[in-house]
DNA sequence: AGAGGTCATTGACGCGCGTCAATAGCCGCG
DNA sequence: CGCGGCTATTGACGCGCGTCAATGACCTCT
């Protein structure tokens, strides 16, 4: 019903060794016609080679797992998880998603048990996760170790070089307020604040809101009146903002400027549409691939050093 | 550095089988001593099976297999895997999100792999692929499939019986414009529709839109005129169409009557606030979880039908 | 005391595969 | 003719585990 490497063998006429070592790349030893009959069979029968042999044999699978951090996951994040889903299978990985957990014991069982080649995230692991892996022997990529800058500093900078460039002096940075869905926020911050002191502006007040009008409402009160100008954690965040604002009576963006994040449809939905940033990415996706492949293949691929491209989508609320 | 079953049984002093099956249910045979010592092993050692070697010598692994529609994955959707995540973790089965690719090809490729205990979908399969499935010795579960009723389906009824019960009588259903994203459109029109007939109301007018401007401009335009009450896909989608009719200067809802659904965090921000449909997801986790058990044990599990809890929230749009 | 019977435990096998060391065939050179 | 040196191919082993027939120990009944 379901081939194994013995069915290709007996069909090309060759030894199970022969077929194995054909199709792992040992194939230049072979002779030529040795090596297209063994490949017809494999055509003819469909055979794909069972991950858990392989992975019995080899010691680790082909699995690549990406742990979902706990924040909303659509637009650009599913995006990016598709994309590397295309391009890990095209190098013979098969990634695979999985809800992080939240507990090392989980975490742990999931890698012993399906020995990933690799596990990806998108937020750094803690040191006991990190150890853990290592002890597993399993590759832990994340954006401290990978080859590519981390694209959320980047963001934070953007987003206060715009407001400082449109005249704003007065920032301010909103974050979730659920740590959990404020995956990002840390990084975002940091360098938010970190280009405000480089450009001289006073360091930016920080607020946190969870996406409904209460918060916003209180998070508006925290800034103490109208008058700032503020980076927001993403475009949901700065839609809350943006409403809260409105029902106050404060001009947007005289009174308060706003610049989101992610660039979602619906962003530009609001009235007036929000200011935020894009990203493209397709060269998110091409980084880690290439971070991924560059851990694994032991050659040291060229880490093309891919830049992430971000750029400011102007609206009306800056 | 990783423990193996072998390790377990020289640290309590038996076979290697005999930690097997204690492990495996077949502990009633053993002296009750003799169990404890062998769980004693596992837990110093931290013993976890390996997937690869359980999968090889049983024929089928314990993961599932779950294939996340091109919909916006988020909100409800990701509440819905989080709690299947844990609860499937508990009965000792992995699950495991796959972005969907599309191509037969691939399905094959990650099922033969990853020979999973079966394969979850949100979205009914094809023929083409059920029958993949069912020649791959996987359980395929969709929503037709499953013991649970289609949550989709009262979905549509529900909006239409909503609108229809305020007095509404030109009724329209407004689907995503694109077909991959329109996941659930098929079974929620087809719902909506009925729901129509049954209680003497005009066949509903069809629509399609994304998530912009000029398509819900454009929407609006193929209605003829206010005067409508529509039933979206989403909340998105219901927000492009309020956002439409207000720079058209229709009046909501008195002139265009609008019913989301998922009652995300955003559609209490838009003015008014959006009239939605919510449905408890832990509900929808339990009933999945029970339609996967019942698949896997033969014991047929008794199915508990639970009832999907669907609530319309009043906002200011109907 | 021996036959029969339980209960607790083990040994051996195979799942599908990757990996060498080992073999067989061949040619050229001395 | 024999030997070394190729190249093409194979055999045997082990990865970690589940399964089941088989073993051994012990007890009861005749």
């Amino acid at each position: 019903m379901i081939a194994t490497s013995q069915d290709v063998a007996d069909r090309a006429g060759v030894s199970r060794s022969t077929v194995s070592q054909i199709l792992n790349g040992r194939g230049e030893h072979f002779a030529p016609e040795t090596q297209a009959r063994v490949r017809r069979a494999v055509a003819e029968l469909g055979y794909e080679p069972s991950a858990a042999g392989r992975a019995l044999a080899k010691g680790s699978s082909d699995i690549v797992i990406a742990l979902i951090p706990d924040t909303t996951f659509g637009g650009n994040l599913q995006d990016i998880y598709g994309g590397l889903t295309d391009e890990l299978s095209r190098r013979g990985l098969t990634l695979v998603l999985r809800l992080s957990t939240h507990t090392a014991a989980s975490l742990d069982r999931l890698v012993i048990g399906m020995k990933p080649r690799a596990i990806l995230s998108l937020t750094p692991f803690s040191d006991d996760d990190r150890q853990l892996l290592e002890r597993r022997g399993v590759e832990a990529i994340d954006p401290q170790s990978a080859s590519h800058p981390d694209v959320n500093a980047e963001i934070g900078r953007l987003q206060a070089r715009h407001l400082i460039d449109r005249g704003y002096r007065r920032l301010a940075y909103a974050h979730l307020h659920d740590a959990r869905s404020d995956t990002f926020g840390g990084p975002r911050e940091r360098e938010f604040a970190d280009e405000c002191r480089a450009r001289g502006v006073d360091a930016p007040q920080i607020v946190a809101l969870g996406i409904n009008a209460e918060d916003a409402a209180v998070a508006l009160d925290q800034l103490g009146g109208p008058g700032f100008a503020i980076g927001c954690y993403n475009d949901d965040v700065a839609t809350a903002l943006l409403h809260a604002a409105s029902l106050r009576g404060w001009r947007v963006p005289q009174e308060l400027a706003l610049i989101g994040m992610d660039h979602t449809p619906l962003s530009r939905l609001t009235t007036p549409p929000l200011t935020t940033v894009e990203y493209d990415t397709t060269l998110v996706t091409e980084a880690t691939v290439q971070s991924v492949l560059s851990r694994l293949d032991k050659e040291g691929f060229s880490a093309a050093h891919t830049e992430v491209r971000l750029r400011v989508i102007e609206g009306g609320t800056s």
